[in-house]
DNA sequence: CCGCCCTACGAGAGCGCTCCCAGACCTCAG
DNA sequence: CTGAGGTCTGGGAGCGCTCTCGTAGGGCGG
């Protein structure tokens, strides 16, 4: 096909023939060099300096069984998501924590259904030692897809009830976190706070308008409006709320997004915030929360630290022999006060 | 290590009992089956199905030295610009050329010079058979190294000069484009044409920038103002320049975003676009350019179509037992007209 | 009908590595 | 001084595949 990438590098051979030591003493020093006397593993460790040794992958996956890569799949609409700085740090937190795992991360983007097979079967073909999708979508495939190629996995999100597989996610506390940012509008003395909810096929957007209701047990159906997630959808949802209910005092949007657009909406409106309403955001991403005018009290989730936990619950799977899969993790989220509510 | 990813697979080996050929025979058809005749590729295919076989990919990669796998690297500063659709779909093309080609996704995140090691050796150590990379900034580390590295490698944008490599580059007529956006600009009849420039280490901008004075040889110097491609430097641009020459009549900004945010500072100045001030971005990213109001006349580039062609670029290079670099490449850009000029 | 050539198939080596196992060597107690 | 027990090291098999090469077999011209 092609001519090798680099002009023959060297073998652990030429290591071992170099340091004058056999391929098996070579090869364990390049793993970590135990059971190894110290003349020896220096020995060697220079002629792997000297030759500009990097061990071949795919010889040592061959018998290893492991390949050091990580799937992450994202499906289409997700994807279209990318913009949202919420999947840019939930990726840099993969990225980092596969980085301290030697592990690469290999890019899945699931298109269609032709994707669909196609990625079905790489997952299956054991190029990847385990997965990590994103699960926001009750019609997303990725469960299915995962569970067809029997390879392990980890979620980020609650994924929608209805499967029963048993694929651990990681998801921070969305009911818990709406809770706290409703008690503290509450808190704050307002009466009529309004909700403005994510799309109702995302359990994230679901759990938050759970919690909305966990502290407004009957709160007016009118003070509650759909959006999308989108900073349009927001400001729509706010104009629509205040021609609703014009005595609309509080506001919990569902996400920052949504929170800055309601925030514009209020400000076309001539209402101050937080003086005639007051406006609590969540996720805490800060290319939005921290530049808005005020700035926005919001319900921070680590994402990051998310995206970190979920590598390291599928290293786990991985090294884990016995089947017992590790439990979910749901990690907690923090009011943060700023200056909208 | 661990147990293997799933309960040992079937060998081709497996395959080739199964249908009563030899293991030869059996590789042969998997890979195309030229050269065996039709009755016993029918039998393998069968027994391909019936074990459900997947091709080792370690043992394929150790023998024909691809593995078919592509990384594509992305420096720190480019990766916040992910929210930049831009970039999404540019990740886009590459992601779907490369399935075409069967190729896989490696995403490198090049975070700071501890990782640029690791990648270096990464990329070195023949885990991918080419590279894709972005670069952008003057001081980007990525060409050194890449050609550390030692591995073919396509760019996506022009690099900065200074570079000896021979990397080639898929890039848009920039200069050309911004010409044409000028000169629209000037057929329109408008007389004092301001430009709201990209960032000056981003060879993108500069070409834009000299696009614009082929056109406008001895333009105001004042009517050049300094954004950094986000839209919030586009409003502020564009107030300043009102404030410097409010006789302004027309205006291309380097890009949609920053055009997006010059057009808001011309709404809350209450000027007419495209009545009072005729305006052009470049770009044109949908998200952006046609949700606008009014909608941007831009100039498109075919972004994905770009992405597309980096993947192509490189697997010439790959396939390619000469050691002639293809050319880089430069594609079209045109003007699309909608309202704003 | 015979021999030639071409095509289809199989045998086998080997890609670079890990890991099992046997043997060498050393230490130390008896 | 000897042997048991431990620690290190090397030999060698084998991971699953591709690919070269040799051979068998069929078609066709002479």
């Amino acid at each position: 096909m092609s001519e090798p990438t680099v002009g023959s590098r060297p073998t652990l051979e030429a290591v071992a023939a170099r340091a004058g030591v056999s391929r098996a003493t070579a090869s364990r020093v390049v793993n970590g060099g135990i059971g190894v006397r110290a003349p020896l593993v220096d020995k060697v460790r220079q002629a792997v300096d000297e030759l500009g040794y990097v061990p071949n992958h795919a010889a040592r996956t061959l018998v290893t069984r492991r390949n050091g890569a990580v799937g992450v799949l994202i499906a289409e609409p997700e994807f279209r998501i990318f913009s949202d700085p919420f999947f840019e740090r939930q990726v840099r937190g993969i990225s980092r924590e596969l980085t301290v795992h030697d592990c690469q991360l290999v890019l899945l983007w699931v298109e269609g259904s032709a994707d669909r097979d196609r990625v079905a079967r790489y997952l299956g073909g054991g190029h990847v030692d385990g997965a990590l999708a994103f699960s926001l979508h009750n019609d997303d495939e990725l469960p299915a897809l995962i569970s067809r190629a029997r390879i392990p996995a980890v979620f980020g999100g609650r994924p929608p009830a209805g499967h029963d597989l048993d694929i651990p996610y990681v998801d921070c506390d969305n009911r818990g976190g709406a809770r706290e940012a409703v008690r503290h509008l509450c808190a704050l003395g307002r009466k009529n706070i309004a909700l403005i909810a994510g799309p109702r096929d995302q359990t994230s957007a679901l759990d938050r308008i759970d919690g909305y209701h966990d502290v407004l047990v009957d709160a007016d159906p009118a003070l509650l409006c759909q959006g999308d997630f989108t900073a349009e959808s927001g400001a729509r949802a706010m104009a629509e709320l205040l021609d609703r209910r014009p005595n609309v005092d509080g506001v919990f949007a569902s996400n920052d997004l949504m929170a800055s657009g309601a925030l514009r909406t209020l400000r076309e409106r001539g209402l101050r915030v937080p003086d005639d309403v007051a406006l609590v955001g969540f996720d805490d991403v800060g290319s939005v929360a921290e530049t808005t005018e005020p700035a926005l009290t919001t319900v921070r989730q680590d994402i990051e630290g998310m995206g970190r936990l979920m590598v390291r619950l599928l290293m786990r799977l991985l090294n884990n022999t016995a089947g017992d899969a590790p439990a979910s993790v749901i990690t907690p989220t923090t009011l943060v006060r700023r200056a909208s509510a």
